[in-house]
Order: structure tokens, then sequence, then C-alpha cells
RNA sequence: GGGUAGUUAGCUCAGCCGGUAGAGCAGCUGGCUUUUAACCAGUUGGUCACAAGUUCGAAUCUUGUACUACCCA
């Protein structure tokens, strides 16, 4: 830790004060020399400002007047109109405004005085008296006014705010303060993460924690982040996904899991690719792919309607429906129906997919089945024409190591992905639950590591052990919460919908 | 990893056929009795991202580096 500290204290004074700054450090201290404790710990509001607008924004100037409301309220001071003797503040308290007004022949001199010199960006708590303004606007009359938290730091520009993108990320503090797009838009992931657990929980699911901390890292091809502890002196893996201990607790008797949390993958940043991102995970037992299927389209359903209260809205400009059933496609049949150029005959013919692949990639596997090759062409010419809602259907065995074969093709399984605005937003499948047959998948996934496979998956001898226990079958799904945050806010980037996003270090 | 654009005052932005660095807001001083992006007058504030080069002279032209955004792999 004192490590750590001692480094990061050599970046603790990276923006070098500037006279606006010191002005603010100097008023401080005049504060701190006039008081016992410049940041007082008792003030205590009996209202905020959005109960005040619930109650009392219908009534008139006059009604207010005959009941006279004493109200104490808190917030940041945002806006500053300072006239001769009646002078007005905008306090901005959890997001909602109210307005101060004080008028100088009508309170003692020092609290006028107080109340002019206060800085933009001070936290204050203020008592008075409710009033409407001569333009209908509900304020509070004060009456006394304390200085709870200087600002030492100028807030952005009133007007236009903080825009700057890359300041919106790094000062997310900042973005909050000025933007009330940031706050909403948080509000609503809050709500879209409740939704998900409402909807879970009234289908008898039970909401679970498992490890972050993997000795084997497993549940999804990806490179894990590396760490280690220190006492048991072995390496740790923060995990890529909880899939193999929640299939674990079907295992021991839960029927219905999930698990909302946290995944990290040492991959590279993107507008889609946060290396810490947020997934739930859920796994019924008795259930098969197909009621994946439909809790998942329930689930994102209600996510729409519970945050912004409609099945239809635009994403970037274009609308998205989700209230018709989701499409259900195979990977031909989706590539077909979006490029009519192509036939099923073609799609069938390895030299043709690998002729035309070649088209858009050079970074084709020998070896590659013809599954492979039809999900490549699918992934170059179709998944960004998936606007709706679709599911693509039956992907190869190759690249699903947990999934079930299916019944009537042995090279496909019993997996789904479901795609909207082009990408993907959920991935499920029918579990295998085939001990033997999971135990020789990881020996082909251990090959492919060794072959020099990052992302390939390790051999987890201690969930072969749980499936010789014996494992119902089994559906689960991960659906991307930060990509379906995203789709309902109407967010461009991954950054937008994660309150600090990561950023490469500032030079 | 490759391409394109951006980086100028605390914030939002001008300036870019090279010639003393600008505005609005914020700040400071003064005025103003219901304002609301209050207003009016005056005023402080800059290593023009960083580094090298071209030039008598670079925010401006060239190259490189860093970060950010967008596009592609």
């Amino acid at each position: 830790m004192s490590d750590i500290q001692n480094k990061s204290d050599n970046n603790i004074s990276h923006n070098a004060d500037n006279h606006l700054i010191i002005e603010r450090k100097a008023k401080l201290n005049q504060i701190r020399n006039i008081r016992k404790n410049a940041y007082p710990n008792s003030f205590k509001p009996t209202i905020t400002a959005y109960e005040l607008h619930q109650k009392y924004d219908e009534k008139t100037n006059e009604e207010l007047n005959g009941i006279m409301i004493n109200v104490k309220v808190a917030g940041r001071v945002m806006l500053k109109r300072i006239m001769g003797k009646s002078s007005f503040i905008t306090l901005k308290d959890n997001n909602y405004n109210i307005q101060l007004y004080v008028n100088k022949d009508m309170v003692d001199s020092t609290i006028h005085q107080e109340f002019i010199e206060l800085d933009i960006g001070d936290i204050i708590g203020v008592s008075g008296v409710l009033f409407k303004t001569k333009t209908n606007e509900l304020s509070i009359k004060i009456n006394s006014c304390e200085l709870i938290s200087k600002n030492l730091r100028p807030l952005p520009e009133k007007f236009h705010g903080l825009t700057n993108q890359e300041l919106c990320y790094r000062q997310r503090y900042v973005d909050l303060i000025m933007n009330k797009d940031t706050q909403d838009l948080f509000i609503k992931r809050s709500k879209i993460i409740q939704s998900i657990r409402n909807t879970l929980l009234i289908e008898d699911y039970l909401e679970v924690e498992t490890p972050m901390m993997h000795q084997i890292p497993g549940g999804a091809t990806a490179k894990p982040f590396i760490t280690h502890h220190n006492t048991l002196n072995i390496p740790l893996y923060l995990r890529v996904a909880p899939e193999l201990y929640l299939k674990r607790l079907i295992i021991g008797g839960f029927n219905r899991v999930f698990e909302i949390n946290r995944n990290f993958r040492n991959e590279g940043l993107s507008t889609r690719h946060n290396p810490e991102f947020t997934m739930v995970e859920f796994y019924e037992s008795y259930a098969n792919y197909t009621r994946m299927m439909e809790i998942t389209e329930i689930i994102i359903r209600n996510t729409a309607a519970l945050a912004i209260g409609s099945l239809e809205f635009e994403y970037q400009g274009t609308l998205v429906d989700l209230s018709k059933p989701f499409d259900k496609l195979t990977i031909c049949d989706a590539i077909i129906k979006y490029n009519p150029e192509y036939s099923k005959n073609q799609l069938e013919d390895k030299d043709f997919l690998r002729n035309e692949l070649h088209r858009f990639t050079n970074n084709i596997n020998k070896n590659a089945s013809i599954g492979m090759l039809q999900l490549k062409l699918f992934e170059e010419t179709t998944e960004s024409k998936l606007w709706n809602p679709t599911y693509i259907i039956d992907y190869p065995v190759d690249i699903s190591p947990l999934a079930r074969l299916s019944d009537t093709d042995c090279s496909i399984t019993e997996r789904f992905e479901l795609f909207i605005v082009g990408r993907e937003i959920a991935n499920g499948y029918s579990e295998l639950n085939d001990p033997e047959e999971q135990a020789m998948r990881f020996k082909k996934q251990v090959e492919q590591k060794d072959n020099g496979d990052e992302e390939a998956m390790h051999y987890d001898a201690d969930y072969i052990n749980a499936l010789e226990y014996g494992m119902p079958h089994t559906g689960g799904c991960g659906i991307g919460i930060d990509r379906l945050v995203m789709l309902i806010a109407n967010a461009a980037s991954i950054k937008d919908v994660i309150l600090f996003p990561q950023m490469k270090p500032e030079c």
C-alpha cells in the first residue's frame, strides 16, 4: 500500500494552481481563521429540492405567503445573480435546482455579505421561507446561510458545461456536477440492472456471488488478467466469466441461479470494450437453450419498458423495435437473408467460402471447419446488419467448448447469440453436462493453448469432478449489461455507460 | 496494429496563406430592489499538448512523441 501511495503522491498536484484556485484557497484560509472548523458537519436539511418542487410548485405566491413554510435545504451553488439589493443563487441538490433569494434590507448585513461572496461550486446549507417570484419560480427567501464545503476548483462554464469528452471520463465527478444527461444515464443504468434482477427474482432465480479470483480461469475464451496471492504463493486470475462456478451451484442443487457482477478480460480498449465489464449470467436446470431465449427476450423487453417506457426507441438515429418476437436464424440462414447473393449450396462449399473470405481477410485458419468458415463469413457480411433483435443459433462446436451438442448434427451446438443494432448482446446455450465429453473438449482447448492461443481455456479438473456428480440438463445465458445500457440509453461508446472507464494514464 | 481528426486562459471556442496571443463565461473592482446563460463599465489571467526541424521570426509550415475521438483490422 505504502509503495503505491508514494508513487501516486507524485501526481497529486498534477494541475498546478492557477490564480482562481489561489484566490479560493485564500478564502478557505479566512474561513479557517474565523470558524473552528471550515468543514462543519451539523447542518441537516429538512427537505430536498425535488420534494420542494413536488409539494409546492402548484401553489401560488399568495398561498405560500399565507402558510409561511420554513425549510432547510443543502446543495451546490451553480449560478449567481448578484444585484444591488436583491440577489439570487441557483442551488443544485441531488440533480434538482432550487432558487435562493436574499434581500439586503431584510436580513442581517453579514448574512447578505456571506451570501453574495459565495463562489459558484460552494456547497451550502440555507434556511428560509418559500415564495414565488414574479416569473412564478419557486424560491427560498433565505434568513441564514452556512458554508458546508468550499469549492476550490472552479466549475466549468455555466452554459456549455463540460463537453471535453476526455475530461468527462477522467473526472466523472465534474461531468456529473455539470451534466444532467450524465446523471440521468447512470440512473437509467441502475434501473436497467434493477429490472434484470427483478425479472430473474420473479422467475424464482437465486442471486449468488461466486469468486472473482480464480485459480484456473474459465467460462469463456478470453485472455485473463493475472495477479499473485502472497501467502499461498500462487498465481490468481481475475475471472473472465463466472460460468463454471454457477454451474457448480446447479450441481449443488440450486435449480435457478444468477449473478450480476464484473468480468475482466485482458483485451484492447475500444468503444465496445472495457477491460472490466458487467454481465448477468443466469442458469436454469431442466431447461434448454430455447427456454433461455424466451427468458432473455423477457429480460430485455422489461429493461426497455422500465428504463424508457417503450419497446420502440431510437439508437443513434435509427429505430429499434423490441416489441415483435425476436428473429431466430441459423448462421447460414442469416447470411442468405441479409446477403441474397449467396446460395445455400455455396455456403456448404468449403472452397467457395475460403475464396469468398479472402475478400475480407487473409487471416483464415488452414484447418478451419466448414462451420468456422460459415461463422467467419457471417461476421464479415451479416453481423453488422442485424439491427432489430435476432438470435443466431447453432454455433460450431469448435468455438463452443461448454455447450451441448445438437442431437441432429454433431458439428454444431445448441447455442445462440443475440444481436441488436449489429452488436452481440447475449450468449447462451444448453449446457454440456456430460463429464467425459467435457473433459475431451477441455483437452482440445489445452492443445490450442499449447499451440499459442492465449484465449483458449485451461483444463479445470475440479469442474469435471463436479460434473461427475451429475448435472441435470441446464440452460444458461449471459447478457452484457454495458452493451445493453448502451442500447437502451442510446450511448455510442461503452465509456459513456461506465462511471469510471479505464483510460490510458495521462502523461 | 493501420488511417483520419483534434489538443490555444479554469471552462466553451476563435486565430492556422509565418510578423507583439483573442472572445464569451468564470475571477477581481465598481454600479444595479424579482433575476434566471441577469445586465452595464473597467480589469487580472497563456510554456498555444510535448520535442526537434525549417526560418531573421513558428500557435500557424515539416517531422516525431503523448493523449483523446472516429473509422478499419
